[in-house]
DNA sequence: ACGCCCTCCTGTTGGC
DNA sequence: TGCCAACAGGAGGGCG
């Protein structure tokens, strides 16, 4: 489900009502996430005060006092911050409870996501250590992507959701930004020119920021951390539009498999 | 190293 | 209405 603009919606959401909260109880109602949640995790939490809520990629970090709490969303995960006394939903895995009365709780249908603990600087994780570079920070930019391209025989949508090689960008965006850049999606990555690198990273920085200042994408079950839908979905030009009109130049968008997954493009506006 | 495929899991949708 | 297959915002891991 969430790419990198529905995880930072997420992280403004919870971030006001976590920052500075000390947590009281850790409550696990279900350990089968992507890994096993510790045993311990509850008892290392406990007491612990929120000093900062930050992300990295698609993760959460939610620096502590003496560690970090790393979170992912998954497909289908999002993380809410409510009273304690609201109602325990279906797929409610578990909730830190904090001093104010409000507790974060992790949603998850699927139980892809995950909520690892680690003492050590969370940049050294094996999760995260060798992602790349964020996207909107500056060292994102076309001579970067050249960089990472030049060798690679893979369709450049399927790079774009390869993490070590770009970050936040998933199946929704990847998309998105190649119909903003006008490149196809089956191209080898190493066939793009230096113009088209350079315009694909403009692409895919303005479409995540598009897409944050909206809320993120609601397609079916994402919410943001007070509940609310995301609402760039009424701005994509081409994911989940097959058949319908490009939004450009009314060619029909069609639809293909790259790696048993679905890309969506303009046969048209996209050479 | 790279590229491809599979997997984890539940819920929804569409065809028959 | 029921049944069943296909598919869904991710990404680690294993294979050749």
């Amino acid at each position: 489900m969430p790419e990198l603009p529905e995880v930072e919606t997420t992280r403004r959401g919870i971030e006001p009502g976590l920052r500075g909260q000390r947590i009281r109880a850790v409550h696990v109602h279900d350990r089968r996430l992507r890994w096993p949640v510790t045993p311990g995790l509850a008892a290392a939490l406990r007491g612990q005060r929120v000093r900062a809520v930050q992300r990295r990629a698609k993760y959460l970090l939610l620096r502590l006092e003496r560690g970090t709490l790393i979170l992912h969303l998954g497909m289908s995960g999002n993380l809410r911050v409510l009273p304690r006394a609201s109602p325990l939903l279906k797929h409610d895995h578990l909730e830190l409870q904090l001093d104010s009365g409000l507790v974060l709780r992790l949603n998850d249908p699927r139980r892809f996501g995950s909520c690892l603990y680690t003492t050590d600087d969370p940049a050294r994780h094996p999760l995260l250590r060798d992602l790349a570079p964020e996207p909107l920070e500056p060292g994102f930019d076309g001579a970067y992507l050249q960089r990472i391209t030049r060798q690679r025989r893979v369709a450049i949508k399927l790079l774009l959701l390869n993490g070590r090689l770009v970050t936040g960008v998933g199946n929704i965006y990847a998309s998105e930004a190649l119909f903003r850049a006008r490149i196809r999606p089956r191209r080898a990555a190493r066939s793009l020119t230096a113009g088209e690198c350079a315009r694909l990273t403009t692409a895919i920085r303005r479409v995540l920021g598009a897409a944050i200042r909206v809320g993120g994408t609601t397609l079916r079950d994402y919410v943001g951390a007070d509940g609310k839908a995301g609402y760039f979905r009424q701005r994509l030009y081409v994911y989940e539009r097959a058949g319908l009109p490009c939004r450009r130049c009314r060619t029909p968008i069609r639809q293909i498999t790259q790696g048993q997954r679905s890309t969506y493009y303009c046969p048209r506006c996209q050479a």
